[in-house]
DNA sequence: ACGGCTGTTGACCAGTTGGTAAAGAATGTA
DNA sequence: TACATTCTTTACCAACTGGTCAACAGCCGT
């Protein structure tokens, strides 16, 4: 096998192996996963950290598809189709089990990860996605992201997500008759339910009055 | 110290130190932390998965509140109030950095608590929160819970979850001005957005029980 | 055949790991 | 005081860990 095929082959099988077991994994291990020795891995990766690296590069570098943003922007979608259409692609990259797996793993140790993640998901992503929920609202307004706003956008963001924790992490049986993983008819769903509870929640960006029920007292 | 004392002391120091660096951290950084000798822990527990799922009976059982259920069953709250009362203590309860963090730790390794605590979500919180979403929708129907509404309610139980996961394994900043973690008025604004996209999208269960989108409704 | 280059391995090292055994401190009791 | 019990530590072990190194095997052009 060639330099360059084996070290593909030796990231690959790193991918999978890391996503599977975490970074503390043995490099033995994952070279017995890999069918080679160790000292294998070891000549094309002078240290384990310099393998783990390339594990993240390969997993978050170039998954972002400016497509996305190219998408949200277009002019003549309607904001339902629109956030379905961008819901179902980016489930489609990154509720995948290496990518939601190692993204826990990296936060749940170093944040290596999150820390270059998020600040994505916070420029290019959400702006985004509350600009067209409020077009969607009649509403051109440019003002700031409130707390209400972004609040309610996570819900649908996480819920998307806890799809794919409840699949790739906690292995659970998803609901019997549920549609298949990602379909876009859930995401769907959940976008047009989003939307729903924007309009009927968030208060218009100008001055205006929250709509909060009467709950007289709970202990906060 | 007494044995009793020390064996809690430990535990303690356990919850929080596996919580934060995994369940494969040393015994000798964990007695480090602790401030005694790995060897005295040994003498309490004879090995380390012992302390292991010491540490998993302490984060998890009698942390299900069965008041929950019975805040659920009770038949003169208005069903919005019900569900943000409820899920204002079940995110008290649960969406602690020890509990959440444990929890994946858990679902990425061997699954031994994901798979006791979602049949548990399974069979004694969702069907209630189904059957009151229904409740508030002016339907009774009990046949069995949809695909449909299952992930919408899937949903609102993930992006209250994913709030937990970017506090306390993300690590990221909240929005600026949001409030702080677990506020009412927050999960109150994502219940009602749920309510409301379940009013707006959940077909009724029923053969013909028309959708009334008003949120004055409570029971039917 | 020769030597050189590259892909691959077995043997090895120093530090770490879960776990043990025995000895030392505290404490209580007669 | 002496004795027993309980809490705690020091010293140690065998297995494992990331990482090194010299050697081996295959392939190339000459």
């Amino acid at each position: 096998m060639s330099a360059e095929e084996r070290e593909r082959h030796i990231v690959a099988g790193a991918v999978s192996f890391f996503a599977e077991h975490g970074f503390n994994a043995q490099m033995r291990d994952l070279a017995k996963a890999i069918g080679v020795t160790h000292t294998l891995v070891y000549h094309y990766f002078t240290t384990k950290q310099d393998l783990v690296d390339r594990v993240f590069h390969e997993v978050f570098e170039g998954r972002w598809n400016p497509d996305w943003e190219q998408l949200l922007d277009s002019r003549d979608i309607p904001v339902p189709d629109k956030l379905t259409r961008f819901y179902v692609e980016y489930a489609r990259t990154v509720l995948t089990r290496d990518f939601v797996r190692i993204l826990l793993f990296s936060g749940l140790t170093d944040q290596s990860i999150t820390n270059r993640f998020f600040p994505l998901l916070g420029q290019r992503l959400f702006p985004r996605l509350i600009r067209e929920t409020r077009r969607f609202r009649g509403c051109t307004s440019r003002v700031k992201t409130t707390a209400h706003e972004h609040e309610l956008l996570m819900g649908l963001h996480g819920g998307i997500f806890y799809g794919g924790l409840r699949r790739f992490v906690y292995g659970q049986a998803l609901h019997p008759d549920r549609p298949p993983f990602g379909d876009a008819s859930v995401i769907c769903d959940q976008v047009l339910g989003y939307l729903s509870a924007s309009v009927v929640l968030t208060p218009p960006a100008g001055p205006a009055a929250p709509c909060r029920p009467k709950r007289s007292r709970t202990a906060r």
